[in-house]
Order: structure tokens, then sequence, then C-alpha cells
DNA sequence: TCTCTAAAGCGGACATTAAC
DNA sequence: GTTAATGTCCGCTTTAGAGA
């Protein structure tokens, strides 16, 4: 038996010590070569030193143990603690000092564990490095921790800004912009978003440090934390400003389509026909095909999925869907769970189930059993699945090359998925009673009769609730399946996820052909065709919310953005080749093109949701003196109308920040508003395409929005689109 | 293994709506 | 009128992965 001998020794030491016959050192703390450590030239001697003494011991003497009444675990016979679930056996209750100690050192082993949980991540580590840095650059100017200034904390930065690999290109230097070109003498420096991730850690170190708060200096008393001065602040802002103007380019991370997933199945598929493929290998292929498969249609991160154990993963018993219920990962823990199915696609190449179940039965033809850990190894086989996203070092295989052949570059990051789907969104049903509809809630329906919704305001009302999902009147852990389109509804206690794999966007609408609708249609094919196009009003940017697009449809864009801003809120390709274009002209060119891969009946809404806010909805006359409404001839004054509750159903002044001594409303909000003509035009715009087409897109969302699960990003937007595209 | 970097998570502030 | 839930923006903080 070789024992290490660590610096808070195990409580059954002394049980062991008593028990051995004989031991011999085998190395002592920092020894090197005395291990052989596993590595790509097979096992070579260690170079790290031992972490601690390591003894060897043998001839041990039969110990007479005896089972614990409570939990059936082994201890030794004359046993007053057991050692697994603590029960104290018939003991009196009192405490002796003996067992004081125990709890003693008990408690002082359990703090050391979990102290070791949290320093043992990448990021303290990190922090600890960072600390260490700091604190000998300190020293190096007569200071500590408790004595740093905003200044110390500037020149750290700079310290360090000088070790940088971005090249910030003079404006006079031909390079300008080009990121590959090193060989000018242009200054390398840190990428700005660096700087501002080593000024949060250090601000962080601080807090954790004591001195936590903003940096108050007044006089001789200074105190608070020093990077959360404006000094520190400053200095980051100019950082990202020069970086700006040097046109420092931002490498994104290249997301992974559907095609690109279709060919690495492929091409593990034909890897795994070649009968002469060896079983470690085959192991491999069919572990990686559905790790792939599996994250793409789960939308869930990689290192999520990687830390997936197999019995997280169940079998639906009426279906072929599988449950996943991850616990821990980069957002999970903390109470917080992801809970998802995932159901077959057809396309059975790149099916997740299929692909799962392939690894699973293929492993036990190889007598890998995936429920058992292998020996020598604390973790289930299941955890190997996380292959393609382990760190290196990593001692799973990975999937070898060439998949250049196949258009795949090994630099193409793995699905990351801190991203949603882009989910479908119910139209905002209007009525000419009541108006706008309230806020969208994620539906899915087969077959929703748009006429008969618009008809009746309790039609509307159902519409508009989540009782049509039928998840508030649903017990939990019930399954609500949707098997037309394929979609599931899976409602928990903990979280309700609509999890739609394949066909959500194929969900058909009848046509509308009622008298009412029909009429609304051709107002409004009147009004697109005869009504001019309103001149676009400049003002100032900041009047303006980002995000906001005016004006909701398509065919009659207008918007007071900057093209830079259009861009950015559309995060598409602009086609900057072409000839300059109008602000109209050129979204929409985007829309047009960049969405032309939407099925016809996807509507993408590049409306903001904050539109509907700024729309006037009907006036109720309830007779409420608070509620009262002003006319002035035929229009509104909604000038001292606030927002306190539904009843006041009508324009509401949404306080914004002061813009040269005025809110943002009074500056741009018109005081007077035609009501009825507003009104129409809100129908209109806002409605027209939802009415027409029944599901849209919605165009913004939230990073970390639960609603579109537990994260939110660009790269599984694109995914997402681009796999319902077909 | 460490450094650098891009990406994303998180929560506050503010705004809004439905339901009671 | 109150409350819970939803929607949007933004700054701060944390994490993962590539590459030296």
């Amino acid at each position: 038996m070789v024992i290490p001998d660590e610096d808070v020794r195990p409580i059954w030491c002394p049980l062991l010590s008593n028990s051995l016959v004989d031991h011999i050192v085998l190395g002592r703390r920092g020894e090197l070569g005395v291990l052989l450590v596993p590595s790509k030239k097979g096992f070579v001697p260690d170079k790290r030193g031992l972490k601690c003494d390591l003894w060897a011991a043998r001839n041990i003497r039969q110990i007479d143990y005896e089972s614990c009444k409570i939990c059936g675990c082994l201890n030794h016979k004359d046993f007053r603690f057991c050692q697994f679930c603590g029960d104290r056996g018939e003991d009196s209750g009192e405490v002796s000092i003996d067992d004081q100690d125990l709890k003693s050192y008990n408690a002082k082993k359990r703090i050391l564990y979990l102290e070791n949980m949290l320093n043992n991540k990448t990021y303290d580590k990190k922090k600890v490095s960072l600390k260490k840095d700091l604190e000998s650059f300190l020293i190096g100017r007569a200071k500590n921790l408790t004595s740093a200034t905003p200044e110390d904390i500037r020149l750290f930065l700079i310290d360090r800004d000088m070790k940088g690999k971005t090249k910030i290109h003079d404006l006079c230097c031909p390079f300008l912009g080009d990121k590959k070109f090193k060989d000018c003498s242009c200054p390398c420096r840190l990428a700005s978003g660096t700087v501002s991730s080593l000024a949060s850690q250090l601000k962080a170190i601080f807090d954790s440090f004591g001195r936590k708060g903003e940096w108050t200096e007044s006089g001789l008393i200074k105190f608070g934390n020093p990077v959360s001065s404006t000094i520190v602040k400053r200095y980051l802002e100019a950082v990202k400003l020069e970086q700006a103007v040097a046109h420092v380019p931002i490498v994104q991370a290249k997301p992974m389509f559907l095609d690109k997933l279709k060919k690495i199945s492929v091409y593990i598929t034909e890897q795994l026909n070649d009968h002469m493929l060896k079983p470690g290998k085959r192991f491999v292929y069919l572990r990686d095909r559905a790790f792939f498969t599996l994250q793409f249609f789960a939308g869930d991160r990689a290192s999520d999925l990687g830390k997936c154990l197999a019995q997280e993963v169940k079998k639906l018993t009426d279906s072929e869907a599988l449950l996943f219920r991850h616990t821990v990962g980069k957002t999970l823990g903390n109470g917080k769970i992801n809970e998802f199915v995932i159901s077959p696609v057809s396309d059975k190449l790149i099916c997740p189930v299929e692909n799962l179940n392939q690894y699973v039965s293929g492993a036990e033809e190889m007598d890998i059993d995936l429920s058992l850990a292998p020996q020598g190894e604390e973790e289930l086989l299941a955890r190997r699945l996380a292959s393609p996203c382990e760190k290196n070092p990593s001692n799973a295989q990975r999937l070898e090359p060439p998949l250049g052949s196949l258009s795949i570059q090994c630099m193409d990051m793995p699905l990351s998925s801190d991203s949603p789907p882009w989910v479908c969104t119910p139209p905002r049903v209007p009525s000419p009673k009541v108006g706008v509809a309230g806020q969208t809630k994620l539906v899915v329906d087969t077959s929703l009769d748009v006429t008969s919704i618009i008809e009746t305001k309790q039609k509307v009302q159902e519409y508009n609730t989540e009782t049509i999902l039928g998840i508030n009147s649903t017990e939990p852990n019930n399954r609500i399946y949707n098997t037309e389109s394929n979609t599931t509804i899976y409602n928990t206690e903990s979280n309700t996820r609509i999890y739609n794999t394949e066909s959500i966007l194929e969900i058909n609408t009848e046509e509308c052909n009622t008298e009412s609708k029909q009429e609304i249609n051709n107002e409004l094919m009147q009004e697109m065709q005869t009504e001019p196009i309103q001149e676009v009003k400049t003002k100032p940017k900041s009047l303006y919310r980002s995000q906001e697009i005016k004006d909701t449809n398509i065919s009659i864009l207008q918007t007071d953005q900057s093209d830079g801003e259009i861009e950015s809120k559309i995060r598409l390709t602009l086609e900057f080749d072409e000839p300059s274009k109008t602000k109209k002209a050129k979204l929409e060119s985007v829309c047009s093109s960049s969405f032309k891969m939407l099925p016809s009946h996807v509507h993408l809404n590049i409306a903001s949701g904050s539109k509907q806010s700024n729309n006037i909805k009907p006036v109720k006359v309830n007779g409420s003196s608070k509620n009262k409404i002003n006319f002035i001839g035929d229009k509104v004054d909604i000038r001292n109308i606030k927002h306190s509750s539904d009843s006041s159903n009508y324009r509401k002044i949404r306080p914004r920040k002061l813009i040269q001594g005025k809110t943002e409303n009074e500056e741009t909000d018109l005081n007077l508003v035609n009501q009825e003509e507003t009104r129409n035009q809100v129908r209109n715009l806002e409605n027209t395409d939802s009415v027409n087409h029944p599901f849209m897109m919605q165009g913004s969302f939230h990073q970390g929005d639960d609603r579109f699960r537990n994260n939110s990003g660009k790269q599984m937007c694109s995914k997402f689109i681009n796999s319902h595209s077909l």
C-alpha cells in the first residue's frame, strides 16, 4: 500500500499506523522522478516533484470491521463515530473531549476541502497570480495592497500594457488596420478588452482584500477600492478610444452552421464504416459525433455538456426523446439547473438522439460500460464525452485531422452555445376594440385562427396569456407534446422550457379570409402604396435608444439611426463594396439579403419591443378623476398622464435621463397626440405583418434571458436560423 | 503551463403589462 | 392600487479557448 503523507492527515491515519508491520519512504516532498506520469511518449519520470512525502507499507495486519447500523458502511470494530454517515451508534450523547477534537478536525478538513474547491478554479488561480504580480510591483514603489492608490494601479496597468501583443498602428502607418503585420515600429499593447478584464480582476482583488466601495479622496483621507477611481476609469476609456482610432480589429468567434455539422457527421460516419478501425478510435468517433450533434441541437454550452454524467440523461418512457438535467456548469449550480428535452430529428445523420444511442450501444459492444468508471479513473466514462472542448492537456482523445479536407478548419470553435435560439414569438394580435395586444409570449400552436382571435377581446386575452400553452394549468412535471410541430414543452417546478428541434417554424396558419381582416389588409396596402414616406428628421443621436429602429414595416423602412448603428443592431454583413446607398436602401438591402434564408412565412420583427410601449392605447373613459382624459379639440393632452396602472390605459410619459434640462420624452414626444390617427397608425404598422404572418422572430433579446434558456448570444442565433431555414 | 483575448454571464435600473 | 412577471439597456465581472 502506498500512502501519501499530507499536511492534514486523514482521520484513519492512527488506525492505519497501528495496523502496519513495516514501511519505507518512497520519496520526500519535492523529489523528482519518483513517480512515472503518462505522456504521449508513454510513462515518463515526473518532473514536478512530489507534493508530499510518499510512504509504502506492507504486511498489514488484519483489522476487524463492523458495519454501521445506520448506513451499513464498514468501520473499525470499536468505532464510536461512523466514518461515512457520522452516526454515533448507541452513544449516550455526551460530548467528550475526543468528540470535540473529532468535530474540530472534521470541520478543519471540510473547510480545507471547500476552500480548495474554490481556489482550484482557473479564474481564482489567475487572480492569485495577478495578486502576486501586483504586490511585487507595489513593493518596488514602497507600497502594498493597503496603501496602493489609483495612480499605482494606473502605473501597474501601463506596465502590463507594455507586454501586450496587439499592434497599435500609428495613424500614419501604412499598415493601419492590419492586425497580422507586425514588422513596423508601432508599439504592441494589450487589447482594450484585456485591460478592462485586468482592471476587473484587480478590483476583485482589492474587494476581497477588504478595500471595497468607490474610491474617495479628500485631503489626507483616502479609502475605497483604488480601481474604482476616476483615474483608472479614464485610463480604460482612453485605451479603448486609442484602439478604436487605431482601427484595431476585433476578431470574433466563427459560428458553426448546420452544413458544417453535417460535414463532420459525414466524416465521422465514414470513419466508423471502416471495419479495420481500432476500438479505441471507434469509441472516440462515436462519442464525438454524439457530442457535436447533441450540442448543436441542445444549444448547450460545450463545457456544460462535457460535465454531463450518464445518470443525468434519461430516456423518456413514452417517446424517443431524451431528458437532460444539468446541475453543474458555468452558470449552473447554486440552485440553478438546466433541464431540457432533446427530440429526434428526421435526418438520422445529425440526429442527436440517434447518435447518443449509437454511442452507448457502440461502447457496450466494445465492453465499455458507460455507467461505470474505468479502473483508475475517478469520473464516469460519460464525462469523457467532453473531449472536443476539454482543455489541453486532456486525457481524452481528440478528433484527428484531416478535417481540413472537408473544409472544416481546426480553428473553428466548438459550437459555442452561450446563446439561445431566436424563438418564435406569437404575433401581437390586434383588435379594433382593444387596440395593441400585450407583451409577446412564447406560443406553440399548429393552427391559430387569427380571424377568431381578432374578433373578440376574450380571444385576445386567451391568446396573450400563457394559458394557451397550458403551462399554468398543467401540473408540474407533466409533459405537453405537440406532435405535429415536433415540439416539446417540458414543465417542471424549476423551469419551463420550450424545446424545439426541428420544425417550429414550419407551423402554418390558416389563411384569414374574413371581411374585417380583408378590410384591414386592403386599407393597409392602399396606405403603403399611396402614403409618402415620411421625411426622417435629424435629431441628436443621444436622444434615441440604441435599439430603436423607427417604423416596423420593412417595406417602408426609415430610420434615424446611423449606418453603424444599423449594422451593429442587425449584426449581419453589409455589402460594403456596393455603391453607397441611402440609409433606407441599405436597411432594406440588409433585410432582404441577410434574412433571405428564413422561410417565407417567418416575419422578422426588426422593431424593438419597446416600440410597443410608445404606442397610444385606446382611451378607456372609466370616470375616474385620476384617469380623466383631457381633450383639446380632437387631441389628447398627455402631458400629465403618469404611468401608474393599466387603468390609465393610454400613453404614458416615461421619465428618461435629462438632456439639456429636459427629459427625453419632453424633448421627443408630442405633447398633443391625435388619438385616432395615431392609433390607426400603430395598428397598421405594428400588427399588419403579425396578422399576415403567424409568427415572427424576435429581433432583439437579452443575454441570459431565461426565455431563451440560460444563455443568449449571437452564435446560437445564427445557428438556429441556419438550421431552421432548411 | 501561462498569457492574452473574445465572449458572455450577471444584476441593477428603469420601463411596462397582466392579473387580481 | 398592488403585485408579479416581463422587457430593455448597460456596466461590471467571469470564463473559455487559442497560441506562445
